[in-house]
DNA sequence: ATGTCGGCGCAACGCCGA
């Protein structure tokens, strides 16, 4: 990033479950304003694909590759003043799935790979078996990018608390979709072929939550969840600086119920 | 079990998904 013929060469990059992309477009840009991420996944747009806000966002100095779907889902990718190559549309390994969770592109050479997986609530039933499958065939994907061998940044609302210090209440929170066993086992599977946690990784200790509930002022007693994660792949964990929340955006007026998460990564 | 949101639809509030 060039400002005032001075060369910036970290580079930050942000996730943000936005909940409805049009209804949060007034927290969106002034997020975007105060925190200036030189890269952002966002997921939840809930907008067709022609209703995405593109002439708000290159106001804003962003360029931008989507994909909607009407009502529920839909993931994009934005770069500030940078050129977006897009790799993928959809995850692969299910070409009868319909639903707007994953898209994948090339940026300031970094594979950025920005994914909403499924909820699977109620669960058990099919919603259920929906999410491990997807968290099977992103397992796939995950393989295949590492071989590439390039600089990989898997971004989104995984719909994981991968362990117990990322709820606040674990012991409610069981039998949920959210932290069932065998969904903590997909995180954990996907993580071992050599991904890096990046909140993990600079709060070893630290209670960290990304999400907040709308219900019985979840956000002021701060009964959150740590449900949206970055995974790097190995060349880029030397390169992680520093990561963090913005959980003040959860305060705003007419916020999301998540609060967008960010990593700073070194230039080589 | 409950709670609160955004988006949707024969257009107003009940439903769905989260």
């Amino acid at each position: 990033m060039l400002i005032d013929n001075i060369l910036y060469l970290n580079m930050k990059i942000a996730t943000y479950n936005v909940n409805g992309v049009n209804g949060r477009l007034p927290v969106l840009l002034r997020w975007l304003e105060e925190t200036a991420p030189d890269i952002v996944c966002l997921q939840e747009l809930k907008a067709p694909q022609e209703k995405f806000p593109v002439e708000s966002l290159q106001a804003a100095g962003y360029n931008a590759i989507w994909h909607g779907q009407k009502s529920w889902n839909g993931v994009a990718i934005l770069a500030h003043n940078t050129e977006i190559k897009e790799t993928k549309r959809g995850l692969p390994g299910d070409p009868d799935d319909e639903q707007s969770r994953y898209i994948e592109a090339f940026v300031n050479g970094i594979v950025i790979g920005c994914l909403y997986l499924p909820n699977g609530n109620p669960a058990p039933g099919p919603k259920l078996e929906y999410k491990l499958r997807w968290f099977e065939r992103l397992q796939a994907h995950a393989t295949t990018l590492l071989k590439y061998g390039m600089p990989v940044v898997l971004a989104g609302d995984y719909n994981v608390m991968p362990t117990e210090l990322d709820v606040y209440k674990p012991e409610r929170w069981i039998d949920d979709a959210l932290f069932r066993p065998e969904v903590r086992q997909a995180f954990k599977t996907l993580v071992e072929q050599g991904w890096t946690d990046a909140i993990r990784k600079i709060y070893p200790n630290e209670t960290i939550y990304t999400f907040w509930d709308y219900f019985r002022n979840a956000y002021g007693r701060d009964a959150g969840l740590r449900i949206d994660h970055f995974l790097l792949s190995p060349d880029l964990d030397s390169r992680l600086l520093a990561a963090g929340v913005n959980r003040d955006v959860r305060g705003w007026e007419k916020s999301s119920d998540h609060a967008p998460v960010w990593i700073e990564l070194a230039d080589l």
